[in-house]
DNA sequence: TGCTGTGATCTGTGATCACGGTTAACCTAA
DNA sequence: TTAGGTTAACCGTGATCACAGATCACAGCA
């Protein structure tokens, strides 16, 4: 017989689908903005290039469907969702203060070594942010890390998720407004809220935390308004 | 040919695949309670008992999946989650703000025909209330209408859609208490505050709605929490 | 040259079958 | 009577096939 203390450090091994895997596949094409908005797809396309048979790419399809990260049409012809400015203009608002939130709880709820993580990430951003020739790829990675590495030290998983749903949604866009304007990420608000952020926290102020990431989502959201390669 | 006018005033004839049925179907089961938490199901069963095959279910059900409405254990089993305690008590934070946020838009930018619906709404849940045997059923569903009134009037659909989600996990143990506790309605306290968001969005009054609701979903939180059914 | 009808092709949807793995009931042996 | 082991039923997952509807290109008529 096996001894207790062997079986109790073996890990329950979570199980990975196929369909798992090929939605985390297409999620990380979305939020990193490699798939664009009215991108078509197809379940046979997918599983072909993927090698799987048609039945995983249907299953992982009918989440982000369900998550409206992609939609069937009447003709049913699978697309990127088209974002319109009104839509885009909302979640803004949304995400600022659902995100907000989460932030203002990171400042009450955080552990040092989740401190920590927010700080590393802070410093990733802030450097390549400044470097000459940023890889555009890289820094909207490290966006990303920082600000969920805030809102997973809020304590509130079923809030990160949310937030998670909010990424997938306006992820296309951003990213791709991101790499046709380089130039945002020099002008240093980003990393400098982010520098805001991170000292509300570490001090455990909530309003400070929440407000710093609410205007690093607004002025975001402001400057891709600004240029207006939204429909409607 | 035929006169554009004619052509235009057909509708765009939605599609109802029988995985969207089985969709709203289950979906329903859960928000009004009818599927307890713990509860567990099966592909086959349930296209069994709706007699469909079991490809319609499975769409519906990752779905769901995805939404954390349902899950799957390692062991592949299909259940309704258990909420822990915790989870409950952070889902009543998220969901006062969140719900909150929604009433705030609508007291801003409800249309008049929106502002009677929520009326209409109000007035039957009053109604209910103070009756002196309610059905508990339907109580239920009068609530649900009335502040799903609220929120759509918010004009923010993408935050009717999450809120959605949030009634999708705390259905089950809400009504499931409602059921078990039907004093708690003769309080009145609900009705009252409901009262008084309606007044607050019909003077455009949004801090005062965000609080009403909000103060709503702490009391009737706080209310089942106090029960203790919960595990953990 | 421009429009229209038509067929090949591709789409998502649904049904059915096969498969490893889990569960639970049953039977045997102590 | 009970613990342990075997087996049969059932589970979700994945593959494959069938089908109706949509799309697109090309041919034929105006």
């Amino acid at each position: 017989m096996l001894r207790i203390k062997t079986l109790s450090s073996v890990v329950p091994l979570e199980r990975q689908t196929l369909g798992d895997q090929v939605y985390a596949h297409i999620r990380k094409l979305l939020i990193s903005g490699r798939l664009a908005p009215d991108d078509k797809l197809s379940l046979r396309s997918v599983a072909d290039v993927m090698g799987v048979s048609m039945m995983p790419v249907r299953e992982a399809v009918s989440r982000l469907v369900a998550e409206r990260a992609l939609e069937v049409s009447p003709s049913r012809a699978l697309r990127v969702p088209e974002m319109k400015r009104r839509q885009f203009q909302d979640l803004a608002l949304i995400r600022a203060e659902i995100e907000g939130l989460a932030a203002a709880n990171a400042a009450r709820n955080r552990t040092q070594s989740q401190l920590r993580a927010i700080a590393a990430a802070e410093q990733r951003f802030r450097l390549l942010s400044r470097a000459a020739n940023p890889d555009l790829v890289e820094a909207v990675e490290c966006n990303q890390a920082f600000h969920f590495a805030v809102y997973e030290a809020s304590g509130l998983p079923d809030l990160v998720e949310i937030i998670g749903g909010l990424w997938l949604k306006v992820g296309p866009v951003i990213n791709l407004d991101l790499r046709e304007n380089p130039e945002r990420l020099a002008t240093g608000s980003a990393a400098r809220l982010h520098c805001e952020a991170l000292a509300a926290i570490k001090a455990g102020d909530a309003d400070g935390a929440r407000s710093a990431i609410a205007a690093d989502i607004r002025g975001a959201a402001s400057f891709i308004l600004s240029r207006d390669r939204l429909p409607e």
